[in-house]
RNA sequence: GCCGGGAUGGCGGAGCGGUGAUCGCGGCGGUUUUAGAAACCGCUUCCCGCAGGGGAGACGCUGGUUCGAGUCCAGCUCCCGGCACCA
């Protein structure tokens, strides 16, 4: 017996499939192409077993592609700028750069044991030159198309540490490092204007193969909302504030107006007024309050009264200002018109501050009062106290209001969104430095495009306070492009969602040095046609990436709109973890006691409940462990026919010890020929050759649609049918075959096993990965093998049901097959049944003819046994006549004839004994003796 | 809080509105084996039955639609993802 060695076959057909570069792929024309693409990751220190789905799953349906004669764009590269390794510098004084590479080749080592067939040609990382010049070159771009804005935003600002915090590093509104409390600072900023291309982002979603939920997520975040603009002056500044609402009906409603705290128009009016002390103080305690904390609706309302007066453009009516901490500053203009009477979180806060509530909006079918009101009426209803509009429908007076504003020169209709302008620049050192220089003279100066890149200065100090790159004079000083002057060069560095905003089509054309990407490739290879990742990237990941190659479509630089055609979300990894029920609380390692199986807080058992692997659980389990162990086949093998992609999955030890024994025996049975072959094609032959078939076309169609569970189950249940056939005797011919088809349909998820019984088994020239998809040969499933197969199922449990009964070994078993009439009157049942009517109608029927007459009250009772349990009819094999049965049941004796003894075939017409009478068409009566 | 998902035996997980839930794990019994491992054959909601059957109960909870609901609808509970500086 050949021993399955997967450390050795593994690292055999790695170094095959390298010598024959059997994975680079060039543009060729003549063949139609396919781009496969998994999210690049961050190179962390180690691969985990997310890594190893999302590449176990997208390698699967690169080799499948590849096999069905697609040309396969398959890359893979690193998203290598990040927070991670600036505070590794802190932390452990490491160098982000050589932190980073070194993280990158373990990750890199791990991928190509596990033998991926990327294009290792095409390796990108983000923070080498070549790619991040082009980040840097877009920018100036955008810039020159007016999509580049600066712009005052709010950052988490640690006083202490004198440095921005990622909402990350500000966890319960404390620093990371000092614990400080976190406030929040104005900081002029870069941003990029995705909103430009909302209405685009929103319209393209339909013909995008994404799953539904993504889209509605995105569709959401644009969040779109037709409305009007409302400006209310304010008394004594000379100011109009143009307000959003989706509510212009309540106008005539509206008894005071808010402003979100940190809207700077605020500071200006209370500056110098009795006010001014109050609202610090309340700015300082919104600043800090927890983010989420404050958009909670049923939180407390904060507010106060600034001093100022707002004008109603519809009733020329004064009404006061305020402030509360529920208006968000970045939405809209930052204020709102409160209309307590019908806006809930704006009558609460009537309700606080004593604001007096106005009813313009009563219900048809009865009336609300003010003194009367414990909460606002959101509904429709007819407008009253609303001069002109009074009587009207709400709902069709917001069309009329907002005309009626447009002719005043006091707003109109417009529309607003949800999503806000993208925010990429970053205090930071370990991303690409945004090409600007800051000339006292001359303003923000763009860097020209021949001094690109502007690079990372190296040896700075990274202190934890202030970022690296404001300190680094040499870095900092620069002279004016424009007119040579002493100037200031930008410190802000870009997000990193930038750099994977366009990384999938570098991978189309990594080797090019005059522009981000040739034309022709990317109208070759682009779009991707199926993007693998997960969903917590589905908004902001694919958002970004949609509005960049909008932005660069018009750029010129290719011609389609989208860059993911088809989108796969793949489902977490969980793996059970002590929970603990008294505390309410996952236990991480070293927080229980796993002799005991106790907690070790409260002394009480915990429970085992599933967990996503995490870090600070401690419940992870390192891919490269299943590697060591088991080989890489049956690490993906096992991570891909546990569930299927989209579907969350189960880390289980057992359930990996399962998949290595399915992948050893698939092996063995593979591998070992028979001792010798039979001459002559027999019923086992066409019986093998129909299951080889109708697996191969069940994984073909579970394939295409990225059922891989699926298809791979499908593929190890014919691997032991195989070996039965095997057993039971083959031809030399149907052996050969069939051997080919498991070969080639395990190749896409066992791809090393496979090469190795191609090569070795069968003695093929060349690879498998890349030979071709096998054909479905229809003839070979025949309609009457289906019938023998389902017939030597379903008999053959009913066996097995009356032997666990009678609890003793049979010495006989005989198979009556109904009589020939029962096959006429089955018929006749179905049909009757089908058109609706009942069995007396069908026993009408049949009488009609003299034969079943004859019979009388057999046929009579035999109808109406079959009409009580017509789906049980339904499902059971069917043949046209006693004849077909009986063939069918020699063939049970052939495949069964080693689990019973003595199976006998009889017809219900020539046996003498009663239960004889019980046989139906399709299931035989059976007499055990 | 808001937006988007999810909940199915001891466990992982399948399940176009069609009648106890594919497959696998674990457990139990058996065959084989010097032993172990592996492999193979059964059983695995409960009760009753020496004939393929009968009864009870059951896909988070509560209702509803339907001849029929794990599947559709409404409300609730819990879990997960995202919420704009983690990637």
């Amino acid at each position: 017996m050949v021993e399955y060695k997967p450390q050795e076959i593994e690292a055999k057909w790695q170094k095959k499939w390298a010598d024959a570069k059997a994975f680079e792929v060039d543009v060729d024309p003549s063949k139609k192409k396919y781009y496969v693409l998994e999210m690049y990751p961050y190179p962390s220190a180690k691969l985990h077993m997310g890594h190893l789905r999302n590449y176990s799953i997208g390698d699967c349906l690169a080799r499948f592609k590849r096999m069905q004669g697609y040309n396969v764009l398959y890359p893979m590269g690193y998203d290598a700028f990040g927070l991670p390794a600036e505070n590794a510098a802190i932390q452990h004084n490491a160098d982000p750069e050589k932190w980073t590479w070194e993280n990158i080749e373990h990750i890199k080592w791990q991928q190509q044991r596990l033998g991926f067939s990327y294009d290792w040609r095409r390796q990108i990382q983000s923070i080498t030159e070549d790619y991040f010049v082009w980040n840097q070159w877009f920018f100036l771009k955008f810039n020159e198309m007016g999509l580049v804005a600066r712009e005052d935003a709010y950052v988490n600002w640690c006083p202490d540490c004198k440095t921005v915090l990622a909402n990350e590093q500000a966890q319960s509104g404390t620093c990371w490092r000092c614990n400080s409390q976190v406030t929040q600072k104005i900081l002029t900023q870069w941003f990029l204007n995705i909103r430009k291309y909302a209405d685009e982002l929103l319209d393209c979603l339909k013909d995008l193969e994404w799953p539904e939920k993504v889209k509605t997520m995105q569709q959401n975040w644009i969040g779109r909302s037709e409305g009007t603009i409302i400006k209310f002056e304010i008394v004594g500044t000379g100011e109009e504030i143009p307000v959003f609402t989706t509510r212009a009906d309540t106008i005539y409603g509206v008894t005071f107006m808010t402003f979100a705290p940190e809207n700077p128009l605020v500071e200006k009016w209370v500056k110098g007024t009795k006010y001014e002390k109050d609202y610090q103080a309340l700015l300082h305690e919104v600043l800090t309050e927890d983010r989420f904390e404050r958009m909670n609706a049923e939180s407390e309302k904060k507010g106060m009264f600034i001093g100022k007066e707002a004008i109603n453009p519809v009733t020329g009516e004064k009404v006061p200002v305020y402030i509360g901490n529920f208006v968000i500053y970045e939405y809209g203009a930052g204020a709102v018109m409160a209309v307590p009477a019908h806006d809930q979180r704006d009558f609460e806060f009537a309700k606080k501050f004593g604001i007096p509530i106005r009813i313009v909006i009563q219900p048809e079918d009865y009336e609300i009062n003010v003194d009367k009101m414990s909460r606002a009426y959101e509904e429709d209803g007819k407008l009253v106290n609303s001069g002109e509009f009074d009587g009207m429908g709400n709902r069709d007076a917001i069309q009329s209001i907002s005309e009626m504003l447009a002719k005043k020169g006091k707003g109109g209709p417009t529309v607003n969104y949800k999503i806000r302008n993208w925010l990429i620049s970053r205090q930071r050192y370990w991303g690409t430095p945004i090409p600007f220089i800051h000339c006292a003279k001359c303003g923000a100066v763009p860097v020209p495009y021949d001094d690109l890149p502007v690079r990372l200065p190296k040896n700075v100090k990274f202190t934890g306070t202030a970022n690296p790159l404001e300190t680094d004079p040499e870095f900092v000083n620069a002279k004016c492009p424009k007119c040579g002057g002493k100037a200031r060069r930008e410190t802000d560095t870009m997000d990193t969602f930038v750099d994977s905003s366009w990384y999938f089509f570098r991978f189309i054309d990594p080797w090019s040095k005059d522009a981000p990407y040739s034309k022709d490739a990317m109208e070759y290879w682009g779009p991707v046609d199926q993007y693998i990742g997960g969903i917590e990237h589905a908004i902001m990941h694919l958002l970004y990436a949609r509005f960049w190659t909008k932005a660069t479509r018009d750029l010129g630089l290719h011609s389609f709109s989208e860059p993911f055609a088809a989108l796969l979300t793949q489902g977490m990894v969980n793996k059970e973890n002590p929970f603990c029920e008294a505390c309410n609380v996952f236990l991480p390692i070293g927080k229980y006691d796993e002799g005991k199986k106790t907690c070790i807080k409260c002394g009480k058992p915990y429970v085992l409940k599933s967990a996503k692997m995490s870090k600070s659980l401690g419940n992870t389990v390192d891919p490269q462990e299943m590697v060591d162990k088991y080989g890489a086949d049956t690490a993906r093998f096992f991570i891909l026919a546990t569930a299927n992609p989209e579907k969350q999955l189960e880390w289980s030890d057992e359930g990996i010890d399962a998949v290595s024994r399915v992948i050893k025996r698939a092996f063995n049975t593979l591998m070992e020929p028979p001792a010798a072959f039979k001459k002559a094609k027999d019923f086992y032959d066409e019986l093998m050759l129909y299951h080889v078939n109708v697996v191969l076309k069940a994984v073909t169609e579970s394939f295409e649609m990225m059922e891989i569970r699926d298809a791979l189950n499908k593929v190890a249940n014919l691997v032991d049918l195989f070996r039965d056939y095997v057993d039971t005797g083959a031809t030399k011919k149907v052996y050969t075959t069939c051997l080919e088809a498991i070969a080639l349909m395990l190749a896409p998820g066992a791809p090393h096993l496979a090469e190795e019984v191609w090569e070795v088994a069968l003695k093929k020239k060349g690879l498998i990965a890349h030979a071709r998809w096998p054909a479905v040969d229809e003839a070979a499933i025949k309609p009457e093998i289906k019938n023998t197969w389902d017939y030597d199922t379903y008999v053959g449990e009913d066996v097995q049901n009356i032997l666990k009964i009678l609890q003793k070994a049979p010495s006989k078993v005989a198979l009556v097959v109904a009589a020939e009439w029962k096959f006429q009157a089955l018929g006749a049942v179905i049909d009757g049944l089908k058109e609706g009517k009942n069995a007396g109608d069908v026993i009408k029927k049949l009488m009609g003819d003299p034969a079943m007459k004859k019979l009388g009250g057999k046929v009579a009772g035999f109808v109406n046994k079959l009409a009580k349990d017509p789906w049980g009819t339904e499902k059971l094999p069917k043949f046209t006549g006693q004849a077909e049965e009986l063939v069918a049941a020699g063939n049970f004796k052939l495949l069964s004839g080693k689990k019973y003894p003595a199976i006998e075939v009889a017809t219900e017409e020539a046996s003498s004994e009663k239960k004889a009478e019980q046989a139906i068409p399709g299931r035989p009566a059976i007499i055990i003796s």
